[in-house]
RNA sequence: UCCCCAGUAGCUCAAUCGGCAGAGCGGGUGGCUGUUAACCACUAGGUUGGCGGUUCAAGUCCGUCCUGGGGAGCCA
């Protein structure tokens, strides 16, 4: 329907009502118990008996149910209640009251009138089961339903917290390019682009901006998007992501921990605050483990891991997990590892000090053991993998450049990195976090496309 | 790049050893006690992902390609 056709319906409709009744959003129907409210939304599903109607509404806010008995509205409404196609767009006017029979929100509403503002052609999501193909395909209809509708609005409260935390730490919001001239760290496949006449790559990462930031403003970080074209076809792994990355001057690999470890209690009490109740409710997960996340995380070193994974495949007895588990020395752990490890702890898990030669070249050697890396990866709990890597970053221009020659990497790309040695050189640390596996680790969720908008995969570019 | 699984009605799936292609949901029609993925009856809806092969006969077996899903590697 033209919007100009909408407008005249709905004032035709405000001008029938008796009493000007206030539109309110479902999320404050609480308040307004006993009086006659509007609720502007779209119809999530009905229901009928010869005598009754339930309409079942969504308004972005919440879901609530409307109810009917024969004669108390309109005939012709009450027919049209029976047949209004689902998601068509609704008016609806109607007295709240405090209902224990309805569903959702404890509240519904006696109707007194609806007009429709747009009718809905046929909807594809239906009330039964889909397959996860089909509804990617319709990602921009899904959107609307009762389970997507609460993980984006966590979501949105875990960016805010994340945020809120580091501004009100003294950090500097410092935004780090997505054009980028060359590989952040040199290992990660990046999209190619055009940049008018010379090749362009997009950021995998704002770190080494960050390095350049923090040197300008004590704390800092970045907050956005991040993309990787590795031909990873996983639940864990995006193209297209988000990524939080604070960075400090005169920050050692400890004091890293300390801020890391804050931090995330921090963003799941966040979240455990707003949305506990819904993330148990309507996510259905289990939020005892999330509430276990206090300090202090345990901290164990590389080598410490490494022994205490021996000691697990020891003990197992399935040849499967015998072989997932094998690791030569000097190997960077897998998934298999990651979640055998973190099964036995009830909080996220820090492993530290990695081998050298598994990390990145800007990672600062350990002066007590030159093959290890004062480096961090933090583990979340429950098998959800590493949603945290950071670390010490190497502050010596020469050790800086001899890691470079090593990795194979051109000098030239990393003239201004470099300089960040030669004036000045602080000991500094920094860590990046994943945002949508730490949604999909609070919201308990299995796939990572359902904690972005619109999740962008090895195979899917659309919606 | 490699390994595994799947592709049948709009959607989710079934079809025994190779032997007449079916059900639920959704759509339509009618009914119905405040329904909770409501329920009941009737009804329409199919080139079984594409191509090729084996066979009297292929949704089913073989080859190949395409698409999707899961995993490895890599990573947040």
């Amino acid at each position: 329907m033209a919007p100009v056709a909408a407008r005249s319906m709905m004032r035709r409709f405000f001008a029938r009502s008796a009493t000007m009744a206030e539109h309110v959003y479902i999320d404050r129907i609480a308040d307004h118990v006993g009086q006659e409210v509007l609720i502007k939304g779209w119809l999530y599903n009905r229901r009928s008996s010869k005598k009754m109607r339930f309409l079942q509404l969504r308004d972005g806010t919440g879901f609530i149910q409307a109810v009917a008995a024969a004669g108390e509205i309109p005939e012709a409404k009450f027919e049209l209640a029976d047949r209004l196609p689902q998601e068509s767009s609704i008016i609806v006017r109607g007295i709240v009251r405090k209902e224990e029979r309805a569903p959702f929100c404890g509240h519904e509403l006696g109707l007194i009138d609806f007009d429709v503002v747009s009718e809905s052609a046929d909807y594809p999501i239906s009330k039964k089961d889909h397959g996860d193909a089909f509804l990617m395909d319709n990602r921009h209809l899904w959107l609307r339903s009762y389970k997507q509708h609460t993980i984006l609005r966590v979501r949105a409260t875990i960016i805010k917290a994340i945020r809120d935390y580091f501004d009100d730490h003294g950090f500097v919001l410092v935004d780090s390019p997505i054009f980028t001239p060359a590989a952040c760290e040199g290992t990660s496949t990046l999209f190619e682009t055009r940049y008018f006449e010379q090749k362009a790559f997009l950021s995998q990462s704002g770190q080494l901006y960050q390095e350049a930031a923090c040197m300008a403003l004590a704390k800092t970080y970045c907050f956005g998007p991040t993309f990787r074209a590795e031909k990873s076809k996983t639940r864990r792994h995006l193209t297209e992501f988000w990524m939080v990355e604070p960075e400090v001057a005169y920050l050692d690999l400890d004091g890293d921990m300390d801020l890391a470890e804050d931090f995330l209690v921090y963003v799941v009490g966040r979240a455990l605050e707003k949305h506990g109740a819904e993330i148990r409710e309507r996510l259905e997960r289990d939020i005892k483990p999330l509430e276990n996340v206090h300090k202090p995380f345990p901290r164990i070193s590389y080598d410490d891991a490494v022994s205490r994974i021996a000691r697990i495949r020891d003990q197992a007895t399935d040849p499967e997990i015998r072989q997932s588990l094998a690791l030569e020395p000097e190997d960077d752990f897998g998934s298999p590892h990651e979640t055998e490890l973190t099964k036995r702890f009830d909080r996220p898990l820090m492993v530290h000090r990695y081998p050298a030669a598994v990390k990145a070249f800007y990672m600062k050697r350990d002066p007590d053991n030159r093959s290890r890396a004062l480096c961090v990866d933090v583990l979340a709990p429950e098998g959800y993998g590493e949603i945290i890597g950071g670390g010490q970053r190497e502050d010596s221009l020469e050790a800086l450049l001899a890691e470079i020659d090593r990795h194979g990497l051109p000098q030239s790309a990393f003239t201004w990195f470099l300089d960040l040695r030669r004036y000045g050189s602080v000991p500094h640390a920094g860590f990046g976090l994943g945002l949508e596996r730490t949604v999909a680790w609070i919201c308990g969720l299995h796939h990572l496309r359902e904690t972005i908008p619109f999740a962008r995969t090895m195979d899917r570019l659309a919606p």
